[in-house]
Parts: C-alpha cells; structure tokens; sequence
DNA sequence: GACTTCCATGCCGGACTAGCATGGCGGGCC
DNA sequence: GGCCCGCCATGCTAGTCCGGCATGGAAGTC
C-alpha cells in the first residue's frame, strides 16, 4: 500500500470532500476519487458514505484514520531519524580498543567527541587487536583503535589507517641505575629481572628480542637488531596496574608502550629504547573494508588524527 | 512510499542478503535490488552497506529498521480493526432516543447488544424526535429512536424504519372511577383535572385534542375524531416522575404514551384512549439516508425489531 | 426548471515495475 | 594460482499502473 493514499486519506477525512482535498494535494478530484477507491479495496471497506454535498468517515473510516495519522507521522520521523544519524544528532558509535590506547588516547577522544556530538551513543569495548579487527570485519565494531609491530600489516576486511607510532620503552623503579637516562639499549638490561606481561606475542611486553624473533619468523624486514640478549622473566603479572607495583618495589623492570608512559604512578620511571634495537608498534584506527565509514565514525577519526598529528 | 518496499527491507535486514529475501517476498533478486535503491532514494540514505557475500545495515539503516517494522506493523493493525469494526469486534455506535423509548425499549435493547457485542461502545443521548433527526442527519448519531403523530412523517437526509405503534393511554389514580375500564374515551374524561406535560406540541401529553388540532393545522389525513372535549389544566409537570406522583396523589389525571406504561409505579393506574378518537403516536428508528447501516446500527436494528414484532 | 456542486468512470498517454539476461567483483576450492 | 561460484547492479522490454481530461449521474439551490 501506497503511504500517499494515507496522506490522501487523512486530507480527504479533514475536508470531508473529495473536491476540495485535490487542490492542496496537487491532484484532480478524480485522482482522489480513484486513490480512495484504491484504498478502500485494499482495506477491504467503505471508509467513506458519499453524501451529496461531499463524503463523511464510516466507522470503518473513523477507526482508520488513526492509524493513517499514525503511520504518516511515524513515517516522518523515520526520514528525521535517518537524517539524525547523518548529521550525528543521533545513531550510535561502537569503538573498540586496545588496552594502552583506552588509557589516555581513546577517553580523551571519547569525551571530545560527546561534547561535539551528544546525541550520539558511544559504546567502547577493549579487546586485543585479533579480537578487534575480526569484531570489525564482522560488523560488530564500526572502529577500533589496534597496535601491531608490523608497519604495514593486513586483515581481511579490514581497512588501516595509520594513527601514530608507538615506541618502546622501559619501565624502572626510581633510583634504577638507569632512571636517569635519555634512551636505554637492550645490552644496558642485561642481568636484570624482569616481571612478563601477557603471552600472546602481538601484545607481549616482555621484551624487543621477542618481537625481533616474532618477526623473523613472519620472513618480513627486520629493522631491529638480533641480540643474544637473554630476559631473565621472575614474575609473571598479567594487570597493568600491579605490574607497575612490582617495578616501583624493585622486584623487577618491564617494556611499556609509551602510549601508556603517560598514565605511569610516580615511583615509576619510564624511559625510552633505542628504536634502532626495538621498532615502534604502529597504532591503526580499523574500519570494515570496502564499506563507507559512518558519520560518527568519520568524526571520530577525524577527533583522534587531529590530536595525534 | 510504497510500504511493500518496507516489507521487503524488513527481510533484507534480516536475511542479510538481497537473494536470500528474494524467493520468500516472491521475487528476484533484481527486484529487491531495485526496492532497495528506490527506498534508499527515498529516505536520502544508504540503507545497506553491499559486501561480497551479502549485505549489512548501515547505522541509518539500523535507525531505519525500527521504524519500518513498526509502520508495517501498525499497517496490519489498522486492517484488523477495520475487520473489527465490520465485525462488531470494536468500533462504536451512537444511538439516540426519545424520553419514553428510554424507559424501556432502548434500555433492553442496549443490554441485549451489549451482551452479544461487548467490544463495540455504546453511547446514548436522549433527545426531542426534531433534534434526533437533525443530529442522524448530521452524522453525530448513528440511530435514533424518535416518535411522531404522524404514521408516515418525512425527514430530509433520514431514513426511517417503523418500529411499532405507540398508543396512547390515560394515567390514572388507583381507585379512581375509571381505573378498572378496558378502554376510555375522551368523553369519559370530561370533567377531569389534568397535569399537562411539555409545552412541545410533538411531545405533548395533555391530549388527543390537542393532537387532532394539530395534525388538522397539518391538513393530513384526520383519523381522529373532531370533539368539542376542553381539558382543563390544573398543573404544568415537566418531569414524567413527578407527574406520576401528582396523578397518585388524586390532583388530576394525564396522558401517556403505552410505552411509558411499563414503567409506571403501583399507585398509578394505565388505561388505553379509544384509538378511534387517538390516533396511535409511531414509533420509528433514524438512520441517516442514502448512507448504508453501520454493521453495529444494523445489528442494533435487529435487536430493536426482534422484540418489538 | 435550469444551474451548480460533487463524486464516478471511460479513455489515453506517460511512468513505473518486474523479469530476464548479463556484467562486475570478490571469495573459496582444487 | 586459476577457475568456479555466489552476490549485487543494470540495460532492456513487456505489462501494469496511475493521473488527467472529459463526461455522466445524482442531488441540492435559486
């Protein structure tokens, strides 16, 4: 069923006349004439009693004709809601992210963003960068925020866009021997203890020999030196937060993203690796391949490139 | 808008595929690639993001989807309730009715429909047979019960239905010299003290007198007799209830139509006029002309005859 | 009784629509 | 790595639909 012939339908019960609802409509009376008939068969009743001076609602008509206003009405607010989602007056926004970048990179961006966009739902989910861009390809994340080591890395259905680099760096209790340095050298670590974060090789924090070796394997340039460089792992803590109490106890040091080093306790000292030994891991932002970004997730992008330049 | 187009995105978004939609709607895949795009013109947005194995909605499309699922669904609501409607499943009827059909005509008719159609509602106005007719004629009551003098009366845009006669009756105190007759004639009364009723001439109930003078004003037919009989009238009583307790308390007799008679209390006395000297007031049901029965007014008809034959 | 008003309808031209066949694109399998 | 398959888009065509024009029928008005 046409909506046309409701809005025809409403006009017509308004004016109770054929004739006259034409004009304002922009058709002739018979085109009225033949929408209404259209309609009554298509509901299957009389809606109006043709009287001799115009038509006047049947009961049928009058238990029509909220429904009609109702779906005309409802109709419109579909086309405005559209437009909302457009215009970011409303829709929603589904971020994923890596632990390191939802501690300072991802909220800072989150809270510029619902001062620009209010209206818009934001929901955020961390996860690591496989979960991400696999939820992303599969349309469950509309952007995710991910690292890997590799510079130029590729997923299936997945569309990169580089955001920044994200250089290593070591975590050191104050007063380490080395606290006070510029840049530290993986020979400098040699001997000491060191406390291992997760396992899984793409978000390992244990150390630049890891991820050399890693990459050796995958066959891909390796701008990172090889050492004989040894970890000697004591503890293993998989939380952030606790690792930092085992590194500010001198229980040990660790590797850091710098992205966090931001987010560091004061007894805590961070300070940067030789890249030439350790390459950065890159920061992408991940949205579904071969499919256009949203407006939120265009205007997200644009709120965390913005920043990170 | 077409809402089959809202039907077919209904199934798009749930199939997540244009192909797959196609053979459940009844069509091929180019068709519902077709409605797709022609919906998508119409709302100004994207709907579905096409991917290499199917389709997704896009955030608008998501935005969308709530919408189409309630206009449809609202679509086949207004459909039922039309079928309702028809079926005395819903909808409302408008009756109208005269102060004697009130007593106990429409009062048991209106309990009887409400037995057997308790989803349709039921409102009543009582009213003067002039002003019944002009609120049938104009659309605001779907039925009226009104009564004339006349055995034939015209009323323009009302149809009328003759529902039975209504003889007039005289009201009589309990023991009074005529209470134990089977029929009175005017000549019988003479001497009487009467309680006039409304000052209408339709309604009046001071006599047939005043009634034969009318309708002889009228130069219709003249079945009454012409009588030199002169009521005299003590009392003006507007209220039916309040006249029965002047004619109990011995002040003076009164008119009645039988109708009214049923509902008459103890101390009071009905006894039939000579219909040779009054002629019988009609009884008629109005529907508005050139109009068919709304399916409740049909029904209520039914019941109104069943029991009046 | 002529005129006016209002809805219904036969006819026709233009627009729309669905189906068919085909093309382009990407994924999956051998 | 090449071939095949599945999916959506689109040019083309026949059938349908739809609106306007002109007209007819019914009823009210002067």
């Amino acid at each position: 069923m046409d909506t046309a012939l409701l809005e025809v339908f409403v006009e017509v019960a308004r004016r109770e006349s054929f004739t006259a609802a034409a004009a304002p409509l922009g058709y002739t009376q018979s085109a009225i004439s033949r929408q209404i008939a259209a309609l009554e068969a298509a509901v299957g009743a009389m809606l109006f009693d043709r009287l001799p001076r115009g038509v006047r609602l049947t009961e049928e008509g009058r238990a029509f004709l909220g429904h009609a206003e109702a779906v005309t009405g409802r109709l419109r607010a579909a086309v405005a809601d559209i437009r909302a989602v457009r215009t970011l007056g409303g829709g929603r926004l589904r971020l994923g992210a890596i632990p390191t970048a939802e501690m300072a990179l991802v909220p800072k961006a989150i809270a510029a963003f619902r001062r620009a966009h209010p209206a818009v739902a934001v929901t955020h989910a961390e996860g690591l960068t496989r979960t991400l861009t696999a939820a992303v390809r599969a349309g469950d994340l509309d952007l995710a925020i991910i690292g890997t080591p590799d510079a130029a890395p590729v997923f299936d259905g997945v569309r990169l866009r580089r955001l920044m680099d994200d250089p290593l760096a070591v975590a050191l209790p104050v007063g380490h021997r080395l606290a006070g340095r510029d840049v530290v050298r993986l020979a400098d670590l040699a001997g000491e203890n060191w406390i291992a974060g997760q396992a899984r090789p793409e978000e390992t924090l244990i150390a630049g020999v890891r991820i050399a070796s890693e990459r050796d394997a995958e066959g891909q340039d390796d701008r990172t030196q090889h050492t004989a460089f040894q970890p000697v792992i004591d503890f293993v803590v998989l939380e952030w937060a606790a690792k930092q109490g085992f590194v500010a106890a001198g229980l040990g040091v660790t590797i850091i993203p710098s992205l966090a080093a931001a987010a560091v306790r004061p007894d805590v000292v961070v300070v940067p690796l030789d890249p030439a030994e350790a390459a950065p891991r890159s920061v992408f932002a991940a949205t579904p391949e071969g499919v256009a970004d949203s407006a939120a997730a265009a205007a997200f992008l644009e709120l965390l490139t913005a920043p990170a330049r």
